[in-house]
DNA sequence: ACCAAAAGCTGATAAATATCATATTTTTAA
DNA sequence: TTAAAAATATGATATTTATCAGCTTTTGGT
């Protein structure tokens, strides 16, 4: 079993904010977890009871809608910590968590760090300052679902994706999605986002292989995004 | 002026969780204002440096979106707090804040309330859970904004407003949106706010008077929110 | 009370998007 | 390896929503 304190993670996220008496007792009682591509992290209607540190890998995070299609309205990559909510309150989760490609993560159970956000300002205050920014973030992506075109959405899409991870060795953004996978972050129907897709391959703005997705012109991809 | 330790409005928000002394400094440096209907309390870019407790009335919290049209993203009432993420982050607002109707607020600089934030956990533990809640919301209405048509979204905003607010001495629904904030709530062009308005009220699910809104029929207007 | 401005309303039309159908390609599992 | 299943792609069409135009009603200020 690895140790907390020896992790580079956590650097990434508000556990940087535990001393190193607490991280060795996170580390104590902490468990890891190998995620398939797939696997399901959580569901909606769960009681999670702890935090998800990830190590390795991506998770989409939905939520199904009255409809019956499935929202993505997070993406977590490595560095990323996952269900603080679980720790404030204690109702279920409202969301549903999928490996999108093979995971390594740690599971650390809510009674042993809930004493943490109790007793430790620090820790608390991190917590509260990604909340603050995660809540910035969400009041924009509220506007951006309720204002924007489709081709809008998919366009900043494709840039948030472009900035929040990685390229792989041939230059693609290092997350490959589904089509269905992105259209569901846009809010669409899938056969829409193909088609766009398709547009901005034709156009010379991305280069498509398989799941592949190269990013060509950042620039008109934000110019498409923000209407100009 | 007024005293923090004898206004019941704190017991709505996390002003609660502070101790007498606590507040009776608070109280010494907070400032009341009279807003008048259409007033701005904030604007987009703005540093707002401190928290409004609403006394009385009614703001609309919106932001700009690239095609030039205000989003609603929240409406605020009696007992509400506003501005809590201004003392968590120093970065501007991404939010314009203008009263719906007259309000009664304190306004209580940053400088004063933040220590508060670093020495009461109670206070800040109340905070976090706001938080939390406020982002369990956000990401509904994500889900909401990207997978509902503009009709189910009329009706689930209908809902929300006759749950959230009182009714008048007429039976409507206490706060009186023009048909452009309601369509700036839902994310849709004014004439189709109308339109799908005068629809449900040519269905009886709803009244229309001026700029009264009165439900009718609940059961119906929760069916259409959800597609059924 | 009166006038100008704003808000509300309705119809016609255009544009965006979803849905359905079907073909092709890729992936998966036996 | 191969057959079945899933994912991708594209066309045709239906539905939803936005836009534009013109009109009526309401509101606010003097």
């Amino acid at each position: 079993m690895s140790k907390c304190e020896q992790c580079i993670v956590r650097q990434f996220n508000s556990l940087k904010a535990l001393t190193k008496d607490e991280l060795v007792r996170i580390s104590s009682c902490k468990t890891s977890k190998t995620i398939k591509k797939g696997e399901i992290l959580f569901e909606e209607g769960e009681h999670i009871n702890g935090v998800f540190c990830v190590k390795d890998g991506i998770c989409k995070v939905s939520k199904m809608s009255d409809n019956g299609r499935d929202q993505i309205v997070h993406l977590i990559k490595k560095g990323d910590l996952l269900g603080e909510r679980s720790l404030i309150n204690d109702e279920v989760s409202n969301l549903k968590a999928i490996a999108v490609n093979d995971m390594e993560v740690c599971f650390i159970p809510k009674e042993e760090i809930v004493r943490d956000l109790e007793k430790n300002p620090k820790f608390t205050m991190d917590i509260l300052k990604n909340m603050a920014s995660s809540l910035k973030n969400a009041d924009n992506v509220i506007v951006d679902m309720a204002q924007k075109t489709v081709k809008q959405r998919l366009a900043a899409t494709l840039l948030y994706l472009n900035n929040k991870f990685e390229k792989d060795t041939d230059g693609a953004i290092d997350v490959h999605l589904s089509r269905e996978d992105i259209a569901n972050i846009i809010g669409t129907a899938t056969e829409s986002a193909i088609r766009l897709l398709s547009e901005f391959k034709k156009k010379g703005l991305i280069n498509l292989k398989g799941k592949q997705v190269f990013i060509l012109d950042t620039q008109k991809l934000k110019d498409i995004s923000t209407g100009f």
